[in-house]
DNA sequence: GCAATTTTGTTTCCTTGTCAACAAAATAAT
DNA sequence: ATTATTTTGTTGACAAGGAAACAAAATTGC
């Protein structure tokens, strides 16, 4: 195995590995809420005029499946959905004050995952850092380039 | 947002778009073959004597899913199971030859995305491929203890 | 201004995965 | 040896997400 397939495949097992332990702390703290609920909340808090098609695209889901996520939400109370006076179709989302909570809570859970592996990134040199976030940065355009190649490939066929 | 999160949330980034154009070009050249079907296929030519245990622990799923994918798999004449002569309860998994077909395009394809890729990965210097997986393989074995360390709570709660 | 196209969101059907209960074999404890 | 525990795998009920068909509003093209 080549140094680059070493980097893929590490930093995806890297990342399951994080996900399915963060889950089961997420539901031990947060219990009865859902990582793709605390999720979507999340995101709701820190971008203001949510809508379903902003947050399919920044999950990598499909609207549907948003559509419904966030009918739970609205459903169980923790976003409400609001419109523009200026336009009928699309609509948006913000936390309730009980969404707050839930946001408030998972934000600490969100530290305490920084605490617990603080000692893994005190050994990272700014250097490396930088280096890392070109690298992601660098290879992140690049696909954004093949993702548009294929959009265009797909309506020439 | 400091350098951890950004780290973190860049490479999630990363791998979430990377996942979805691979999909979508995997299902372009293999079609109707499921991404988790093919993952399935390309583990199982890796690794003789593989088994549902082996499989769900490094997919990180349940055995049950692993249980019913391998059973399709079977059934659609991809994999074979077996057994050894003194063991009558573990059931491990073999390609079929049309499994190995499978597999073959697959690793071109994989192949393939390397090549895409490769511009990318042109950039990085060897130091800066080593401290990478230097990084992966500290952070990984950091998760493993944290894991490590939950199983114990969960058995002392 | 009006028809055609695009955007935005919802709903239905289907697949995939989890969870929990279970069975059977292997291993450990006594 | 035989009983208890653990390991391994399967199944059924259920939940989450994708695909496609759809509706309604917005935008574009003429």
């Amino acid at each position: 195995m080549n140094k680059e397939e070493q980097v893929i495949m590490g930093f995806r097992d890297l990342f399951n590995k994080m996900t399915s332990l963060n889950k089961i702390k997420m539901e031990d703290s947060l219990q009865g809420y859902k990582p793709s609920e605390v999720h979507c909340i999340e995101y709701i808090g820190r971008n203001v005029d949510s809508n379903v098609t902003k947050l399919a695209e920044s999950f990598y889901m499909t609207s549907g499946a948003i559509s419904k996520l966030t009918k739970k939400l609205i459903k169980k109370g923790f976003i409400e959905s609001y419109q523009k006076p200026d336009n009928k179709k699309e609509i948006y989302f913000r936390l309730t004050e009980q969404g707050k909570v839930i946001d408030k809570v998972h934000e600490e859970l969100h530290k305490e995952f920084q605490e617990r592996d603080k000692a893994v990134f005190e050994q990272v040199t700014e250097q490396q850092f930088d280096s890392m976030l070109s690298f992601v940065e660098k290879y992140s355009s690049h696909l954004d380039a093949e993702i548009k190649k294929l959009g265009i490939n797909i309506k020439a066929e």
